[in-house]
This record gives structure tokens, sequence and C-alpha cells, in this order.
DNA sequence: GCCGTTTTCGGCCCGACTGTTTTCAGTCG
């Protein structure tokens, strides 16, 4: 995970926070704003789905928000040449060991620069170290504006940082799902609990999860008695900090939870502040300004005229009610209004709702300005699995399920499924004639039809083929005859460049039955990169030749990303969500595929096994 | 330095905590 490639997303954006950080350093109240706009565009590169080298190679570098005629200009520069003018000229004078120590807790660019200043610590690679022996000898407290427990602190940082270096992986969603559930039953086991869920990147169904944010509802004056319950859970390995109504504590794994209690009459606010995201909290923040009011997690704030939104507002708290549009001088009225959940917090600023997994500050303030949020898909409009694995042995190139093809129907059913697809990996290449291959599939075929025969779900009997790094299928076409669909997906050769790649996947999409692309980027979280590829070309053709885009629940892939179902969808592309299983269990992680169609903004429509058994046969005859 | 169904100029999110402080600076989420 820690590939700097030069002009990688990352690398780029680390650079732009540099030259915020040397901004800070340079005046940070001549250059505020410059330092917001440069955290900004690294934002907004960092959270990028493809590399902005390329977005800039099609002439749309101006369209990535935040980035202007300067920072844009910068830019080009430094792509066309490596570096550019103008941040060397900023970063002048600062060594690169001050960017390092911003990386501890507790460290910011102004203290980083100071003590690197002070102790000459120029030496990137060993400053940590070094600023550990200075602090140790005792010599930081004695600078002037740092005193013992400042010298105490930034010695427990260093520590936690050396500490904690190589230990800073999130963790799929899934994983830190089931803990946030264990902590939440651990919690609700006191009374005084009337409520607690878990919110952050948690609740808007991030793929993987840095930390653990759990709010709780309960009287103020049972707070303290809770803090101490939580900091006693079994599964504590240290407490970070605690106060009397929150508390921070590391879970075995390294995993940080944080725990917060509020009253129930302003828990909506505390609700949206802390699901987050930052950035959508930010715009909503905006947002509210021009509208007068301002924001904060305990409620809202008159700050001048207020124009009231359009939708009829009710206020609280015995404040009049103010008809729409007119003009009202509120002076000096600093009541705060409180809204006890988050619908009437939205619904006062005339925004619809915005469901946790698209407030990711992109554009769904301008959509619930207008009413124009998409209803998201949900777990019930699933009609189907199209992407199992079973124990039958068709010598198979990759793992076998561990369930029969009864099996798997009989969880389908549980399910309330309509249908069910099978689709084992395609035999062994390179230990069978392709004659011996169409055998075993024509015997496949013939052995779930007869053993399915009296079933009371609908089944498609497919195949998940490897695409070869030539593009070519791991399977005889003569054995297509034996198959409803065929799933494609990559399962080696990763590392080919874009051009390439796109070439391999666009062959393998151009064979008669092909309907879904499987797991498209290839990613394992947190493990193996997704491959690259010209998506609009992949989007295009999926979309023309009515294939499907697989959503793949599976823990360690979501994939397709969140982002990418975004683009998909604005391309017209139509999607499946699948499962993956390789026991009937796993049918179950269904939830986190869709997770991943709703942060895409999927509705129903656009997902295939939402759609009848009917609609599913004609889709499956398209070509 | 960026941005605009209230602006091409005049704005730019909000609050907590902590420490070294006589009113604030730095860091964090």
């Amino acid at each position: 995970m820690s590939t700097e490639e030069k002009n990688s997303n990352k690398e780029i954006a680390e650079l732009l926070r540099k030259v915020s950080a040397a901004y800070v350093l340079k005046g940070e109240k001549e250059n505020r704003f410059r330092i917001i706009a440069y955290e900004k565009a690294a934002d907004a590169v960092e959270h990028l789905s493809r590399e902005l080298r390329d977005v800039w190679q099609d002439g749309k570098l101006y369209k990535v928000p935040g980035i202007g005629p300067g920072i844009g200009s910068s830019l080009e520069e430094y792509f066309k040449t490596g570096e550019s003018r103008h941040f060397n000229e900023i970063l002048k004078g600062i060594p690169e060991s001050v960017f390092t120590l911003m990386k501890v807790p507790g460290i910011g660019p102004k203290r980083a620069f100071r003590l690197v200043m002070e102790f000459g610590l120029t030496e990137k690679e060993t400053v940590v170290d070094d600023l550990l022996n200075v602090g140790r000898a005792n010599k930081i407290s004695s600078l002037e504006g740092f005193g013992q427990k400042s010298q105490d602190d930034i010695i427990e940082g260093l520590e936690v940082y050396q500490k904690r270096d190589r230990l800073v992986e999130r963790m799929p969603l899934p994983y830190a799902l089931d803990l946030s559930e264990e902590v939440i039953k651990y919690l609700k086991e006191m009374t005084k609990v009337k409520r607690a869920d878990a919110l952050g990147s948690l609740r808007r169904r991030v793929a993987t999860i840095g930390d653990v944010d759990i709010a709780v509802v309960a009287d103020d004056r049972d707070s303290k008695e809770i803090v101490a319950h939580f900091l006693k859970y079994p599964g504590l390995r240290s407490v970070e900090g605690a106060g009397d109504a929150k508390a921070s504590i590391l879970a075995a794994g390294n995993i940080r939870i944080d725990l917060r209690v509020q009253n129930q009459k302003s828990y909506g606010s505390m609700l949206e502040y802390f699901t987050g995201s930052k950035e959508h909290n930010i715009r909503l923040r905006e947002y509210a300004l021009k509208k007068g009011y301002s924001l904060s997690e305990y409620g809202i704030k008159k700050v001048k005229n207020v124009i009231p939104a359009q939708a009829g507002i009710q206020k609280k708290n015995g404040s009049p009610t103010v008809p729409d549009g007119r003009q009202v001088r509120v002076g000096d009225d600093k009541q705060i209004i409180e809204f006890k959940d988050e619908e009437s917090l939205y619904s006062f600023l005339g925004l619809q709702y915005i469901p946790p997994e698209i407030r990711e500050g992109t554009n769904e303030i301008d959509f619930a300005k207008v009413n124009q949020i998409p209803h998201p898909v949900e777990l019930e409009n699933i009609k189907g699995d199209f992407h199992t694995h079973s124990s039958y042995d068709l010598q198979p190139s990759h793992d076998m399920g561990l369930n029969s093809y009864s099996e798997l129907v009989e969880k389908a059913k549980s399910l309330k499924y309509e249908y069910i697809g099978f689709s084992d990996h395609n035999p062994k290449k390179s230990n069978l004639s392709d004659e011996e291959i169409v055998t075993i599939m024509k015997k496949r075929k013939e052995y779930i039809d007869k053993t399915l025969s009296s079933s009371d779900i609908h089944y498609f009997i497919g195949l998940e083929v490897d695409i070869l790094p030539s593009g070519e299928l791991a399977l005889p076409e003569k054995a297509f005859d034996y198959v409803d669909y065929l799933i494609v997906s990559l399962h080696s050769s990763f590392t080919m460049n874009n051009a390439e790649m796109t070439n391999r996947v666009l062959k393998a999409l151009s064979y008669p039955k092909v309907k879904i692309f499987g797991h498209p980027t290839a990613r394992l979280l947190g493990k193996r990169e997704g491959v690259e590829l010209d998506w609009d070309k992949i989007f295009s053709f999926a979309k023309d030749r009515h294939i499907a885009l697989e959503i793949n629940s599976a823990p360690p892939r979501l994939d397709l990303p969140d982002t990418l179902v975004r683009e998909a969808k604005e391309a017209g592309v139509k999607f499946i969500i699948n499962t993956d299983a390789h026991k009937v269990d796993h049918m179950d992680f269904m939830q986190y595929g869709v997770s991943v169609a709703r942060r895409g903004w999927l509705t129903k429509n656009e997902v295939i096994n939402t759609k009848p058994f009917k609609e599913i046969k004609n889709w499956l005859n398209k070509t």
C-alpha cells in the first residue's frame, strides 16, 4: 500500500499538502484561504477514481473540483517536466524531515518546523528517532512555547507513531461491522443506554474502515457511568483517552473505537455530524451559511438575515414559523435549534433526506435541493444471485465451493429469491483437452437438470471463466452450448499497462454468452490494487452489448468500487450484485454489495437481479 | 487559490481540547 509512484494520485495529494503546510509556515493568517484551497485540491485528488495524470492528458484537469488556474498550471508543469517552479519556490528552505514529523500525532506544521530547526534534525530517515533522543534528554521542555507536558506528549506521539507506522491498515467493512455490533451489544447491557449507533464511515458503508465510531443516546447524568462501562469492554487493549461524555480505546488488532454519549434532544445533529463525511459536512455548512444558518453537532444557530427554504419550515423550541420567502431579521438571537432526528434537520434546511451512503461531498446537496436524490436500491429488492460456486467437481481452475447445487438452491429459497445462477470456475485448461472439457460441461448440465428437475425455484447454469492474458477465454467455444451465461473475470496477469489490459478485457467481453464482467478491477482490499483499465471504453462496450458489470459482495473485494459504479451508471451501464459464494453462508454477503451499489447512487432499475425471472430471461438472450 | 440558480468580487465550516497562557496558538476530528 505504500507505493508512492511518481505522479500517482497519492504522491500528488501529498505534494499539495506539503505546499499547504508550507503556506502555514509562511504565514497562516495571510494565506488562510490559500491553505484551505490546497487542502481541498489534495482531498479531491485523493478521492479521484482515476489517475489525475490521465485526466490531465484527456484535457480535463480543470474539471476536477478544487483545481483552478493557479494549482492547475503548476500541476501541468509538474506532469510535463517532473517539477513545478512555483511549488519548488514555496517549499524552498523546508527540510523533508518536517513533513515526516507532521505525520506524528500531535505535531503539526509549526511544531514540526520549529523542532527541526531548533535541533537541526534534517535527516528524513532518522528524524523520528533523533527527536525522540532529544526529548528523552529533556531538551524540548526548555524551548519557548513548549513545557514539560508538551515534551511528554511529543515523546508519546513519537512512540505511537513508531509502533503504529506499520499497522495503519484499514479493515474491510464487513469485519468492522461485526466489531461494531459486538460493541453495541455490550453497551446495551446497560439499560441506561437508550440507543446506540455505529456512525462515521461505517454508517456510510465505506469499503474499508479506519476506526469505529459509536454514538449512544442517554440522559446527560448517566454519561459518566456509560463511559466507565465502555472502558471495561472485554476486547479492550488500551485506553487512548476518556472524558465525561466520550472516550476512545484500542481494541484487539489496534482498531480504534470512539464512543460519544449525547442526549436525545440534539441527537439528530449529532448523527449527522459524526456520520460525515467531512466533505459532506463542510458543504452542508457552507450551504446552510448561505441561508443564514450556522450548523454544528449541537444544532443550528441563526447568524443573519434568514431566507427560509421553500418547503414549510417548522421551527422548534417555540420560535415563530417563518412564511415562505419572507425575509426576517433575526438579530442577535443566539438560540440554538435542536433536532432529534436527521430527517427534521435536512428538512429544516430545505433539503431532501440524504442517505448516509452518498454523503461524500460530491453533489448530493445540489440533488437534495431539487428533490432529485434517487431512491437507493435495497437488499429486499434482490431476487437472485448469479455468482455462486458449488462442490460439483469439474476439475476447476480455482477453488471449488463447499455446498451442493441443492444446498445452494435451499439457501436461495430461504432468502426468498426467485432464481439462482451457478457459476463454478471453468475446468482447468492446462490439464484437459478441449474435448474433455466439453464432455465435463455436458455432464454437468445433465447432472444439474436431473438433480433439480423438481425444484420450485428457477435456476441458470453459468460458469465463471478466466480471462487469459491474450483476452481469450479459458473455455472452448464448443462448451458454450452447455451454459445459459458466462461470467468472465481476471484471475492472473494483473500488471499490464492500461491499453493492453483494456484490449484484453474487451476481447473477452466479445464472446457469445458473456453477460457479466466479474469483479472488474480484481482488487483485493489491503492486498492488491485494482487493475488499470480505460473505463470509458469498458462502460460503453458493456452498455452496447447488454453486459452487466458485477458488484461483487465478497468482503475482500467489494468490486466494482463505488466511485466507478457511479461513473458507470452515468454512462448508462447496468449492474448485477453477486456474492461469489463458496459456501451457502456466503450468500448472506449480498448486503455488502448492496451497500456498494447504494454508494454508487444505484436504484433498483439499474440492478438486473432485482428484475423478475421473465426479464432475466430476456436479458440473457439479448446480444 | 477557488468558486458562483442569490456573487466574476467577496466570500471561504465548526467546535473541542490542551498547554502555556494574561487573550491565544496549535492540533485534531
